[in-house]
DNA sequence: TTATAAGTGCTAAAATATTAGCACTTACAG
DNA sequence: CTGTAAGTGCTAATATTTTAGCACTTATAA
């Protein structure tokens, strides 16, 4: 399944996807919650059923109201919405777009080491751990 | 300026602020060339106007023809995508989101030490560089 | 100069997305 | 059982987005 944050996909419906991938799973009521705007039960209800047809949810029942699911996993999309982030602004450059996530978060010296330690762990020879 | 990726934003505007900040600077011709359906030049027309309308474009004119450059600087932009795709995917965690990155990039042992010191140098009383 | 190719401005039609209403179903409390 | 609150299915109106046409302008080459 492709990255949802693609040129197919409207601007509510990227809204609501992005409001699933943070929940994990959701209610329309859950969803509701997070709307700013609140439309109407019907409304989010209609882009639900939308998004399924289109194959980017999935519900099962939960006594008497749908619990809906993203298709594609989290991890999975968020690395493809992270590439094209890094493709747009960032030159494809790993560097600059960590450096960007980095130097936003004001980490402590300690996490810093630590994230760097875990780059280090990465390596494809390392056994050291 | 907020943004561009956000519920403002129109599906085809959105694709089209996406090739301004990877080209930098941009023609409507430049824009065509990009959009993998090709709609007429008076359609990109339109929306570059609309863009420019709401703030997000100005142009300047290059001989007859106008060049669109972005309001947000480019780095700034990016920096505000890359938080909202750790804040929906990665649980605002910075770990996972450079792990993300990096274990999808394939870096050798030698870019992955660079990335790691490049880390180390950000450390906020580091004056060994 | 002036013809013309490559632009732009403006407008309105067509397509798509968004919204909400109404009828029907389901679980569950009394 | 049955009443009811909370859900769903389907449909159609409305709003927004997307598109392209046509008239006008501008730079430039002959």
């Amino acid at each position: 399944m492709e990255d949802y944050r693609n040129t197919k996909m409207s601007r509510r419906e990227r809204q609501l996807m992005d409001i699933v991938y943070q929940r994990g799973s959701v209610s329309v009521a859950d969803v509701l919650e997070d709307l700013p705007d609140d439309p109407s039960y019907s409304t989010v209800r209609a882009l639900m059923r939308i998004l399924e047809e289109k194959g980017y949810l999935t519900h099962k029942k939960d006594g008497k109201r749908y619990i809906y699911r993203p298709t594609q996993p989290r991890y999975q999309a968020g690395r493809s919405a992270l590439k094209q982030i890094f493709n747009t602004f960032f030159d494809k450059s790993i560097e600059k777009t960590v450096m960007a996530l980095v130097s936003d978060a004001d980490l402590s010296d300690e996490e810093l080491d630590r994230l760097s330690q875990l780059i280090e762990n990465a390596k494809k020879g390392d056994t050291s751990s």
